[in-house]
RNA sequence: GGGGGGAUGCCCGAGCGGUCAAUGGGAGCGGACUGUAAAUCCGCCGGCGUACGCCUACGGAGGUUCGAAUCCUCCUCCCCCCA
């Protein structure tokens, strides 16, 4: 299967440029592409995950896929989609920001290793190397001359701004002119003839084809994946806690797990083809599950979107817990969720100490509650408590001040802690 | 340069001298229903105190007042319109 056709059955396509031509290019051989990443964040999200993935499987197929990591764009704030303007960045939060993030991509991504052949290994590049010793005069005369204001007015990120008078800034009004320039250069010096991005940048990244045409005579095209929308609405890997972080500081290795798992119904198979690297016919295999049986499909997707992103002990770790806290042996065994050959592992639940002598001389019940962390506060643990939402060792506490003592402890010595319905804590006596 | 409008809790957004920890919506949280889903319904939703209460909060600094998110002064930032 041609893997422009494998990118749009898995749903990664809303448009491309001139598809036949693209096609045609990369019958001829691997291409180079880039897709452009604001290090906004120490850590990249969910979200992101479209266009990376989108990427791993352009780079599977054989194609070299380049990161680019906007420290230069993301000095000055893309307008794209944005009602209003977005706050502006100091260089240094920036730089720390792009270095985190840099590990993150190797996860899904193959890049090159210092002083290896390139092949179709993938670069990760700072436009900052190239944009921050622009030279402005020489800027407006090679590059700027190709846009027409006429033009850019009636684009829709611009022309809404200014129908509904709000404040564009001249320099996010440049912002097209700057990454159409970054394809420029990336075609230029790395041989790129194609951009990959969100549908929302659509209008930038043929700014970039248009004007490598217009400047060198070439050829490149344009590839953009749909803005994602989980089937509720809501926007794809946000949740409750805000954003879903790859990054495990900010959100654990089983929260994300349990992000996949508590995906919507309607989404797992979709989900399955977009974050998975399961073939198309396993997938279509799990499609049609009803009932209960979904859940098999959502932990294969958990797992897997797990493994890639924090490695598959991890993945194996999370499994064992939610299988645990969830009672899942019940609708399916582990030998149907990961890969062959992977044995089941212990559990791993969230954990908490708390000193002996707190017990001895007994802790209420909110106090419980906050040290371990399952509640912010001391008001929250007993509206929790007075909602029936606090359970100790499964049994649910109404009365917040009630005493928790050496008697509740279970045999090892232990208080299973649960907030709601998800979320558990296991407290060890010290 | 001139004129006008803003800054309120996670977000949006009321409030325009006391009854304001501050209406409403969204998000979030808990519960019921279920399947850790969706939809629906109910409750909670600044912090500390087991109560009367206290503390912190309406951009910042002062002031008027018995009393200010609400009035005045100055400052900071933002937006719109005309040049």
């Amino acid at each position: 299967m041609h893997i422009l056709e494998e990118l749009r059955i898995r749903g990664f396509i809303k448009d491309v440029t001139d598809e036949d031509g693209l096609r045609a290019r990369m019958d001829q051989g691997p291409i180079t592409f880039y897709c452009g990443f604001d290090p906004t964040n120490r850590s990249l999200t969910a979200g992101n995950l479209v266009a990376i993935m989108l990427q791993a499987f352009l780079q599977r197929a054989g194609h070299r896929p380049l990161v680019i990591l906007g420290g230069g764009t993301s000095l000055i704030g893309d307008p794209s989609g944005k009602q209003s303007t977005r706050k502006v960045l100091t260089p240094e939060q920036i730089r720390s920001n792009l270095e985190s993030q840099r590990p993150q991509f190797g996860r899904f991504l193959e890049l090159r290793e210092l002083g290896s052949e390139a092949g179709h290994a993938g670069e990760l590049i700072d436009n900052a190397s190239w944009l921050g010793e622009l030279n402005y005069i020489s800027f407006l005369r090679d590059v700027a001359c190709h846009f027409s204001v006429n033009e850019m007015l009636t684009a829709e990120t611009y022309a809404r701004r200014l129908r509904d008078q709000q404040h564009l800034s001249f320099v996010e009004f440049n912002y097209r002119l700057v990454q159409a320039y970054d394809f420029l250069h990336l075609h230029r010096e790395w041989d790129c003839e194609l951009q990959v991005g969100g549908s929302d940048q659509w209008g930038n990244c043929v700014a970039g084809t248009e004007l490598i045409r217009k400047t060198t005579g070439a050829r490149a095209w344009v590839l953009t994946a749909p803005l994602l929308t989980t089937a509720a609405g809501t926007k794809m890997g946000k949740t409750e806690k805000g954003a879903v972080w790859l990054d495990a500081e900010q959100t654990s290795t089983f929260d994300y797990f349990q992000y996949w798992m508590n995906c919507d119904d309607r989404d797992v198979t979709r989900f399955l083809r977009m974050f998975t690297f399961l073939s198309l016919a396993e997938i279509a295999a799990l499609d049609g599950l009803e009932d209960l049986d979904v859940y098999r499909a959502k932990a294969i997707l958990a797992w897997h979107a797990t493994a890639l992103c924090h490695g598959e002990d991890a993945a194996d770790s999370a499994l064992a817990t939610s299988m645990l806290l969830f009672d899942l042996e019940r609708l399916f065994r582990w030998e149907q969720v990961v890969p062959v050959g992977r044995v089941p592992v212990a559990a791993d639940i969230p954990q908490a100490e708390i000193p002996r002598a707190q017990l001895e001389s007994g802790l209420p019940l909110f106090k419980l509650f906050v040290e371990s962390g399952l509640a912010g506060s001391g008001k929250q643990a007993k509206n929790l408590a007075a909602q029936g939402g606090a359970y100790v060792n499964g049994e649910a506490r109404r009365d917040p001040f009630a005493v928790v003592g050496l008697g509740d402890l279970r045999e090892d010595q232990t208080l299973l802690l649960r907030a709601g319905k998800k979320k558990y804590c296991l407290v060890r006596c010290s």
